[in-house]
DNA sequence: CTTAAAAAATCATTTCCAGTGATAGAAGGG
DNA sequence: CCCTTCTATCACTGGAAATGATTTTTTAAG
């Protein structure tokens, strides 16, 4: 049974008529013809009373049914997958937390706003999980810092972040040794980037077994920082964006450790649906380090 | 697109193999890999990631949803044709309102009990009317008066009746002119056949502009005769029910009107779904006058 | 009833493609 | 490293989808 031949089918039940049918499949009768009686030897029954106009036998009726859906579906499918056609289904994505937590929101809450029909699945782990996500085909896209991303996967920067220090006084310079040694520090919990940083930044400066205290929200430690509680190494527009609420200050990491790239990692474009295509239009094309420095001011 | 290279595409996502989905399908291994690249270079996509296991992209994952989506509507519909398949979907039937009242109750509950899965719909109405709709192809049977029944409809016989006249006394023979002249007659409502054999019979007998009572209920019918409220034409067989519960007396109509026979017009059969095939596998094969007779008693 | 018009069936022919089998090349495992 | 296993490629064949011309059937009108 081809799905031609109940697009024909179709047709002729629609237009009552083996000609009619035929003009508007653009071809001809006798091939009409031939399709409707394949069918009828295929399934053993008549399908088409052949008075004018043709109406559907008590078997016909049956097959339409199932004819109907089937051309329905087909078509759907073609659609989906033209250019321009809507995207619909679902998108898996993977996040690392502290992406997820600082840049997404804004992002898929734009993204699902312009693509409403789209179910957008979130998952966050760590780069190199996710990455195996997207290799194993688990998810559709993932973001990811730059450094962990692998092989055979298309990548594509998104966030060049500058990482700043952030604490309640102002920061002219880095802090000394000795006073690293006392502060405590706030970050989002083991196995996000940022946390890493700051590990490096003591590590370079001889601070052995820093005090670490682990939020899950961005705003806790924010608000903690503002209060006087420590220092915390977040990205640079993030804390622009608090700055209003919070009386916050800031000192730019030297480049080494203080420049960020996530970049998001897909399969081969080729690849993509369409979902995944409107997905990787929706993302921002990171400017160059520049303006980002601006903002830190 | 082929229902074909989508059955494929199924398997090899399923088996993660193109060599194991050309086993399972009984086909070449070569051959899957044409489908696929067919499918891929219509879609304008890549579908599967060729490593082992083989694993969909994105787009492979969205077009599995209407693979299975078809492939299963096409088994479906290949299951229902195939000869002692599972008979799906509804039945439209159309019967006279006595038929339905008398025969259909018993016939229908068992029907459906035995093919729970099969919806049916009963619509009544008059013997012209319904051999019309089956025409039409809007009903897919219709009991219906064997002598109503036209050209290029499959008949076939049913219910072979005798009616009887119903008292609520012995009825030794035929009431005179003068007493029916004075009795009321109970019937189904006008268009019915029974209807139609007591205006006949009394006009046989010059009885003019006969009282008939209108009763859309054969229990009110029944009940009303046997408390004397006048007499009434039912199927002897019918009658044979009620005699546990009521006393009535009942006399045979002459041949000419009391034997009626009740046939169900179809489409040829060779047209027939599933459905309607174990319909009219479940009728009855009505026996010859003989014992029908003596039931009447 | 006859005739004209329209529609479906039939048929010969062409074209295309699903399926086959053999072989080459790529990827993994021991 | 070899050997196995998997996919891609290729030439070929059979079958069937599509085509155009023609016949047969049906329908409606005169």
């Amino acid at each position: 049974m081809l799905i031609r031949s109940l697009e024909i089918f179709r047709a002729v039940v629609d237009t009552g008529s083996f000609s009619a049918a035929a003009e508007r499949l653009h071809t001809v009768q006798s091939n009409v013809t031939a399709h409707i009686k394949k069918l009828e030897s295929e399934l053993g029954a008549h399908l088409l009373d052949r008075r004018n106009p043709v109406v559907a036998t008590p078997a016909g009726r049956q097959l339409l049914a199932y004819a109907s859906r089937i051309v329905e579906l087909h078509d759907d499918a073609l659609a989906r997958f033209r250019p321009g056609g809507e995207p619909l289904g679902e998108l898996r994505l993977g996040s690392m937390e502290t992406t997820a937590a600082v840049h997404l929101p804004r992002l898929l809450a734009a993204f699902s706003r312009r693509w409403p029909q789209l179910a957008v699945h979130l998952r966050t782990g760590t780069s190199g999980e996710l990455i195996e996500a997207v290799r194993a085909g688990q998810l559709d896209a993932a973001f990811v810092a730059a450094e962990d991303a692998g092989e055979e996967l298309a990548l594509r920067p998104v966030f060049r972040e500058r990482l700043v220090l952030v604490g309640a006084r102002p920061l002219p310079a880095m802090p000394e040794r000795a006073e690293l040694l006392r502060t405590p520090f706030l970050a989002f919990r083991q196995g996000c980037g940022y946390r890493r940083t700051i590990e490096l930044l003591l590590a370079e400066r001889r601070v052995p077994a820093p005090r670490i205290h682990e939020f899950g929200s961005l705003d806790a430690i924010v608000g903690c920082v503002s209060a006087g509680m420590g220092l915390a190494v977040l990205p640079a527009s993030t804390v622009a964006q608090y700055r209003q609420r919070f009386d916050l200050h800031t000192l730019p990491l030297p480049d080494a450790l203080g420049q960020v790239t996530t970049v998001v990692a897909t399969p081969p474009p080729a690849s993509w649906s369409r979902a995944l295509e409107v997905f990787m239009d929706s993302l921002p094309v990171p400017e160059d380090a520049g303006p980002t420095m601006k903002e830190v001011g």
